[in-house]
RNA sequence: GCUGGCGUAGCUCAAUCCGGUAGAGCACCUGAUUUGUAAUCAGGCGGUUGUGGGUUCGAUUCCCGUCGCCAGCUCCA
């Protein structure tokens, strides 16, 4: 090999000698994919770069398509310049800022005049056309002295170029339209073939409320047509699973103008949350908890005590009584603490579990309210677990297999963890207090073989913590439970408990939540299914529909008969066609149904059909009872 | 809370741009039909157009306030 020529190993296809100072357009060309549309950049030695650098030397290099992560977030970032560039040609006064990447797309920020949706729709085309008039797209090294020159128009882009190191600065051009930019990009406008621009909002610079508030327009894109055509029919689906919408359609819950965010439970609604509760009762009871329930409102006394006043008191509802300040309890912690101290205890008793499925009322920001995914008044399945130190460990350890079980049963198997340590500023407590209970929390999960990710300073105020993520059908993740160590509230309540030495000591307390809101758990069951609950969670698990009037009597019989084995049944007693029966039990998504007609009734059957449409055939009413208990007790997913 | 959009019958929507006192489907009720696995037919009931004010001869429509709903407000050139 010669001075004036360098080896690039390309992946999947071998070793590729280019002219020192060769691109990597000429590497493409050289591995035999010259002009490959599919190739958005290159990543060499790890490191993504625009198709257009120069070869430096010898090098590993791999090139990119849609189906990389890399390579997908220049596709969508090289998208956000073709925004930026489509808006400065309809708003030449906009001063573009920032245009990253994110999970469902891209957006940018600008300062401009409000934007309309019209507006969209025209700058969507703007972009078509530059799409159309395929820019090369060039990258541009700059010192700090040009690079303020060049935005000087801009206040954004110039308070960007102040903190940016001198000889690391860029920009891209493409067509008229240049914009400070990392990068890198795609290597022609040409190359984006599909954009949706899905949504606009205010935003403010760096996401600061006390800055200025821009206009961010958020899109999406892909390098053909059929696949936005999919993302979007997939973006439909998911509205179609909204557990507001759902909700509203099997008259669960509600939510009325005359109390903002706080759900109203229908008695479907009701019968599902019921059953989860009724589960949870027992799989605690299993776990040798013990449940209480304490009060809503509270003397603010107590709340001074606790550190709520202090630290919380924006978030609760406070009110009089008898000239007495009191508050809406916003967390269970200091209701338990006052039932803890209503007798002496012992460590004989420890570890003491103590549950308590607590409605808790929050004010939350009227903007975040959604559904029962952010409520102002929920319950939680809380619980408060007190212990000595020593017993830290093993008491988590059994709250993490207690967490799986329940998850696994709803469904989920798939959970991410996540340990919380102590927060930088603001908190309370020895260093040695911390250490011991962030060392408890991490044992334990070593202990339990299981993967997390560690989040340093993300703790409470009070103590470190675990937290639970479990994953939907769709990919989502949501935190539902939490595993929190507290030294501090137990000493600020003068909590006691008489140990082996006789002498008093301060118990530790181990505050912790599985499904963590029932409301959101709820909804969060509700999207996960679509609707289509399992046999055991399912309001309305079976239809009994008479195919005509003169079977009404045999379906209230079987229906009775139904009711009285446990199951939740109702009939279908309208005067109307079978299908019409069938149709509406399919969309109310009742696991079965069982037609009763002159056959049926002669032979004391039902014919069964399934939700999934498939005909089970006649059954004996009393095969289908043990059928239908057995698959309800075995919660049968 | 902030920005933008939206509030019309129980539900889904039309009429609103360009002011002339609201219309359909579903649901519900009544009748006919007596039904066999995803919508039988006909008739009927149902709305001071979220709410308060303003402009106007006249406001669902235009303007202002207010309440509620929806989306976004973490991702850093």
């Amino acid at each position: 090999m010669s001075d004036t020529n360098v080896t690039v190993q390309v992946q999947g296809f071998g070793d590729v000698t280019v002219p020192v100072g060769a691109d990597f357009v000429a590497v493409l060309a050289a591995a035999g994919r010259a002009n490959d549309p599919a190739v958005l950049a290159v990543s060499v030695d790890g490191v993504t770069l625009d198709l257009t650098a120069a070869v430096a030397g010898p090098c590993r290099a791999s090139f990119l398509t849609f189906e990389d992560e890399a390579g997908f977030e220049v596709f969508r970032h090289s998208t956000a310049h073709l925004l930026a560039h489509a808006v400065l040609r309809l708003f030449p006064e906009a001063q573009p800022t920032i245009g990253p990447v994110v999970e469902e797309g891209f957006y940018y920020d600008f300062a401009v005049r409000p934007i309309t949706p019209e507006d969209l729709a025209a700058i969507e085309a703007e972009m078509a056309k530059i799409v159309a008039e395929n820019h090369p797209v060039a990258r541009l090294e700059l010192s700090r002295e040009d690079a303020l020159k060049a935005f000087a128009a801009n206040p954004f882009k110039v308070e960007m170029i102040q903190a940016f190191e001198e000889g690391s600065i860029t920009a891209y051009r493409q067509g008229e339209f240049t914009d400070l930019c990392r990068g890198p990009h795609v290597p022609r406008t040409g190359m984006i073939k599909a954009v949706k621009l899905t949504k606009m909002a205010g935003a403010y610079w760096r996401g600061d409320q006390n800055n200025q508030q821009l206009q961010r327009i958020y899109g999406v894109s892909f390098p053909d047509a059929a696949r936005l055509d999919a993302y979007l029919a997939a973006i439909e689906a998911a509205k179609e699973r909204d557990h507001r919408k759902i909700g509203q359609e099997m008259d669960l819950f509600s939510f009325h103008d005359e109390g903002t965010g706080f759900p109203f439970w229908h008695g479907k609604g009701m019968t599902l949350r019921n059953t989860v509760v009724e589960y949870w009762r027992e799989v605690h009871r299993n776990y040798g908890y013990n449940e209480i329930l304490t009060p809503a409102i509270l003397n603010m006394s107590l709340w001074q005590t606790s550190g709520h006043y202090d630290h919380y008191r924006k978030n609760m509802y406070v009110t009089t009584i008898d000239d007495v300040p009191h508050a809406v309890k916003p967390m269970n912690c200091p209701g338990g603490l006052l039932v803890y101290k209503s007798r002496m205890h012992s460590y004989k008793e420890f570890p003491l579990r103590v549950a308590e499925l607590g409605a808790v009322h929050r004010h939350e920001m009227s903007g975040v309210l959604h559904g029962l995914f952010r409520v102002r008044s929920f319950t939680q399945d809380d619980a408060h677990i007190f212990c000595t130190p020593e017993q830290v460990e093993a008491a988590v350890v059994e709250t993490i297999g207690l967490v799986f079980e329940m998850y696994k049963t709803f469904g989920f198997t798939e959970v991410a963890v996540e340990l919380s340590t102590r927060p930088l500023q603001g908190s309370i407590g020895t260093d040695e207090m911390w250490q011991v209970a962030e060392a408890g929390l991490a044992a334990a999960l070593t202990t339990k073989e299981i993967d997390f990710q560690l989040n340093p300073g993300d703790g409470a105020f009070y103590g470190p913590k675990i937290d639970f993520h479990v994953k939907d059908c769709m990919g989502r993740s949501w935190q539902c439970g939490t595993i929190q160590v507290d030294f501090s509230m137990p000493e600020r309540f003068h909590a006691t408990y008489e140990a082996e030495d006789g002498t008093r000591k301060v118990p530790v307390m181990i505050h912790r939540a599985i499904l963590g809101s029932l409301e959101r758990f709820i909804g969060i069951l509700i999207e996960n299914c679509a609707g289509k609950f399992p046999l055991w969670l399912n309001p309305t698990q079976v239809k009994v529909l008479p195919v005509g009037d003169k079977f009404a009597d045999y379906a209230k019989q079987v229906t009775a008969t139904l009711t009285a084995a446990g199951i939740r049944a109702e009939a279908d007693l309208r005067n109307e066609k079978l299908g019409k029966k069938v149709r509406d039990a399919q969309m109310q998504h009742v696991n079965y149904q069982l037609v009763c007609g002159g056959r049926e009734a002669e032979n004391g059957t039902v014919s069964v059909r399934a939700r999934n449409g498939e005909d089970l055939g006649p059954m004996a009413v009393a095969d289908l009872v043990a059928r239908l208990k057995d698959e309800n007790a075995r919660r049968v997913l």
